[in-house]
DNA sequence: CCTAGGGTGGAGAGCGCTTTCCGCAACCGC
DNA sequence: GCGGTTGCGGAAAGCGCTCTCCACCCTAGG
């Protein structure tokens, strides 16, 4: 029976005593080991360890053996359904691999990020991910890189979801030809005068590169038509879903209750579309048909807004599938490409 | 200089060495010891540190000291806004208390549920946070609680996130109140015919335990204004959008384009209602004028839908910080108690 | 009948830490 | 000047494992 009111968990060593042979024999019968148990040992073992409800001590291991089954991801911020879509992937996959994700949250601040990256080091992972957001001229990318090199020194694997050049390994995602791709077709359909709602850019929130690539991706888009946006029609504001509103509530104010001559709005990301398409709303102005609206990512949710949000499509279940592939690759290869693809839906009904 | 070809991480030892001090000198310096260590020696120690990029590793020092500092959560599904929005308060107020968060997935399957544990369990978390959601008759409970005894009887600490009668910590969300709450107003508002759309409920999949608190309270709070939800009103799908969209499709097949006489729908979740406006919309009715919807959890991606939905509100975030309080109490004390708060909105215009 | 050699079990070293225990100095009060 | 504290450094014994190395037995071949 169950030794119910023991305090302390039952070692490799109960094990061995209760099954009367060596701890080394009781090791090779519990893990995959090379070296073969006769059937009737094996046997003892297993059955003892099941009647104590024997569990390895994972960190035991990880000393013995010199390496971990744990991978690192770090996310912005847990709750946008963008990192949790990623998390989703990385997650599942890693389970495929016999693997545990421990989870961090910079919580979008790049300072935070180092000394969470200095935390996670300390678990000795297999691999740390990034997908936090990196940021134009971030006074702590060099720190940040700093603690990256000396933990992949020590044999640690480091991938970084993002456009950047870093010299680690990389999952670009196609942030400036899938806006560029989407800027072309909604200038097709006929818009003409448009404001962007970006990212940070102030001086005490350096700018998101992502942010930066998908604004410049899909203003080229618009001058394969000819259309410009005027900085002055570009708002900087935060990537997040109230970024959104408040930028299409600084935008009301600065055009006009009806946006003046405002015929579309991009939105950088699709959190802060739709937040934005809530802004516009609560000024009375109904999205897709008095102003259309358009995002980045295809975030699951969006399948329940209303009107559909055209957007570029990230497959971001997979971008967390294929980073982790790529932590456990051999080779770091050169960088892999996840193209975005366009979505057109009823938030651009065209004009 | 960082010795940057090396493949194996900094040790302690080489800390010392370099620091011309021993290892408990080292040891002493950079963790927190009780003991003192000569200001001069202790510089020299950090400085060594410093230089090499040392991080400590935390497997051996859980090795070392019988103790991690790790906690797991096992969620159903991370890319639901429930778990996702409980995730992040989990991970938030870990970090307070310096702490890493391990995250699994149940994909809501109680036969991995319990191989998740198996496999956490190896970890040696300073506690198992099981926020996946627990079915009546579940085959899999015994093995469960089972698994879960082991752990507890090793120094582990469990908390459920549920209602249902565990002899672990449990951290109670207020289903059933919460639930007659909303049924009482609706009621209350005019609503007289009325659909649920329920979780799982086949015996290939046992019924949620939340799913049938939420059923059964709503249903009390609609019978203090004598209404009956006869059973045929109540359909069984997943407890997931996809459930919540395919369930008010059958509602629309059982009774009509229209939906007849009914007037209202209760999905016992958020994502579930979300789909189901989806689903009533893709049919040419809208929601909030044609049929009333309501939900429950007040998932923060709500903010956005429209109309906006009507639902009973729980601080999902607040879940996670109880719970991982709740783990780290010294004392288990009763269960904790979290109510939710009834939120009428445009999608139950009343009638 | 003797000897190789393959198969298997166990002793024990070692992984990177923490912490006990001991020893040495410097200091106190008398 | 002496016994008795303190204060602090280091040696070494673990922590729960893995894995090398050696010893042993059994079988096969000569």
């Amino acid at each position: 029976m169950t030794d119910t009111a023991r305090t302390s968990p039952v070692t490799l060593h109960d094990v061995a005593r209760e099954a009367g042979v060596s701890l080394a024999t009781a090791s090779r019968s519990l893990n995959g080991s090379t070296r073969n148990v006769k059937a009737a040992n094996r046997e003892r073992v297993l059955e003892a360890a099941e009647r104590l409800g024997y569990s390895a001590n994972a960190s035991a291991q990880a000393v013995a053996r010199g390496t971990t089954t744990t991978v690192a991801l770090l996310v912005g911020d847990i709750a946008d359904p963008y990192f949790s879509s990623i998390a989703a992937g990385v997650v599942g996959a890693a389970e495929d691999h016999h693997l545990v994700v421990t989870m961090a949250e910079t919580r979008r601040d790049t300072e935070r990020e180092v000394e969470m990256v200095r935390a996670l080091r300390g678990q000795r992972p297999r691999a740390i991910i990034l997908a936090a957001s990196r940021r134009v001229g971030d006074p702590h990318a060099d720190a940040l890189a700093e603690e990256l090199s000396k933990y992949e020194s020590g044999g640690g694997r480091v991938v970084f979801i993002s456009t950047v050049d870093a010299p680690f390994r990389m999952l670009h995602v196609d942030n400036a030809g899938g806006a560029r791709a989407l800027g072309t077709q909604l200038a097709a359909m006929g818009y003409r005068s448009v404001a962007i709602l970006a990212g940070p850019g102030g001086e005490d929130a350096p700018p998101l590169r992502t942010s930066e690539d998908r604004l410049s991706g899909f203003r080229a888009g618009l001058a394969e038509h000819g259309i410009e946006v005027p900085p002055e029609r570009v708002v900087s504001t935060a990537f997040t879903r109230d970024g959104g509103y408040e930028g299409m509530q600084q935008l009301l104010t600065t055009h006009g209750p009806t946006l003046g001559d405002i015929d579309l709005v991009f939105a950088v990301n699709d959190v802060m579309a739709v937040g934005a398409m809530s802004a516009a709303r609560d000024a009375g102005l109904i999205p897709g048909r008095d102003i259309a609206i358009a995002g980045f990512d295809d975030i699951p949710t969006l399948r329940d807004v209303t009107p559909r949000l055209t957007t570029a499509s990230l497959p971001l279940e997979r971008v967390g599938e294929e980073a982790l592939a790529l932590a456990l690759a051999e080779e770091a290869g050169s960088p892999a490409l996840l193209e975005a693809e366009v979505a057109v839906r009823e938030s651009t009904p065209g004009r």
